[in-house]
DNA sequence: ATGCCGTGGAAACCACGA
C-alpha cells in the first residue's frame, strides 16, 4: 500500500496538477493540506472521476485537509483534534483505511514567533502530542502524515542559519517534534535515509527549486505495528518542477501487505 | 535582510504562507 502526503496550496487552483500526479503516481491513498477551499467547493467530482473516494475538511481560503482512497470513500474516525472546542482551524482529519487508521494533519505554521501565531503552534503540537499518545496505546497500525510545519533537524534545510529566525526551526519546535516522535513514533522518510539530505518543500522565489534549496517539513510518523512494514519512501520532486505548482512536492511511503 | 511568488477573497488591495 502506498500513503502520499501532499500539501497543494490550493485544492481548485492545484487541480490540473493533483489529477496529472494521481494519475502518474496512483498512490492508493493520499493526505491533502491547505486545501483553501471551503466544504462545498472541494473538486469531489474531478478527484472521483480519477478514481478516488474522498473525505474533506474544508475551510474558507484557509487550512483544510483531506484524505483519497483508491477505489473507495475513506471511513472517517476523526474530524478535528480533541482539546480545544475554540479552534476553528481545519487542520486534523482521520480515516481508517484497509485496517490502517491515517491521520491527515496540517500543523500551524507559527510565524512569525514568538507571538500569538507562536503560541498557537505548539498549543496545537501539544494537543496533537496527546492524542497521538492515545493512538499509540491502541496497538493498531497508525499513519500521521500531513505538513508538519517543522524542520526536525539541521540535516533538513538546505541552509539551517538562513532558519534559526523562524518558527519551522525554533527550538521549541524542534523539541516538540522529538518530543511527539520519542513517544514511539518512526520517522520514516529520516528512517530510510538517516544521513541524506530529503526535501519536501521549496520556496516560490529565490529559485529555490533549481538551486534545490529546500527544507524537510511533510513527515510520516508511524506506529510500531506500521514501522514494521515500511518498505520504501520517497518524494515526487519532478511534480514541483512542473507548470503551475504547489511549493510542497507529493511524498510516500510504501507498505507491504500485513 | 528581504514574502523576491502564489492563492484566495474581497475589492482593485489584503491576509496568509514558510
Amino acid at each position: 500500500m502506498r500513503i502520499a502526503t501532499y500539501n497543494v496550496n490550493g485544492v481548485n487552483g492545484r487541480l490540473p496538477v493533483l489529477l496529472r500526479w494521481l494519475e502518474l503516481a496512483q498512490p492508493d491513498v493520499v493526505c491533502l493540506q491547505e486545501l483553501k477551499a471551503p466544504q462545498e467547493k472541494f473538486p469531489e467530482g474531478a478527484i472521483e472521476k480519477a478514481g478516488y473516494g474522498a473525505i474533506w475538511n474544508g475551510q474558507k481560503a484557509w487550512n483544510g485537509v483531506a484524505i483519497l482512497a483508491k477505489g473507495e470513500k475513506p471511513s472517517e474516525t476523526r474530524r478535528g483534534l480533541p482539546g480545544d472546542p475554540e479552534d476553528i482551524h481545519s487542520r486534523y482529519l482521520e480515516a481508517l483505511i484497509d485496517g490502517t487508521i491515517v491521520g491527515c494533519l496540517y500543523l500551524p505554521n507559527g510565524n512569525p514567533a514568538p507571538g500569538p501565531k507562536f503560541d498557537y503552534k505548539l498549543q496545537w503540537f501539544k494537543r496533537l502530542t496527546k492524542y497521538a499518545a492515545s493512538l499509540l496505546k491502541l496497538n493498531v497500525p497508525v499513519v500521521l502524515a500531513g505538513d508538519y510545519n517543522v524542520i526536525p533537524t539541521e540535516l533538513d534545510a538546505y541552509k539551517p542559519e538562513r532558519w534559526v529566525d523562524d518558527a519551522l526551526f525554533f527550538p521549541e519546535s524542534r523539541a516538540a517534534y522529538r518530543k511527539l516522535v520519542d513517544q514511539g513514533w518512526t520517522d520514516a522518510l529520516r528512517k530510510l535515509y538517516p544521513n541524506e539530505r530529503v526535501y519536501t518543500f521549496w520556496d516560490y522565489f529565490r529559485n529555490s527549486y533549481a538551486r534545490d534549496a529546500g527544507i524537510r517539513i511533510d513527515h510520516f510518523l508511524l506506529s510500531p505495528q506500521v514501522a514494521s512494514r515500511l518498505m520504501s519512501a520517497g518524494v515526487d520532486r519532478e511534480v514541483r518542477g512542473w507548470e503551475k505548482t504547489s511549493d510542497h512536492a507529493p511524498t510516500w511511503i510504501e507498505l507491504s501487505e500485513k
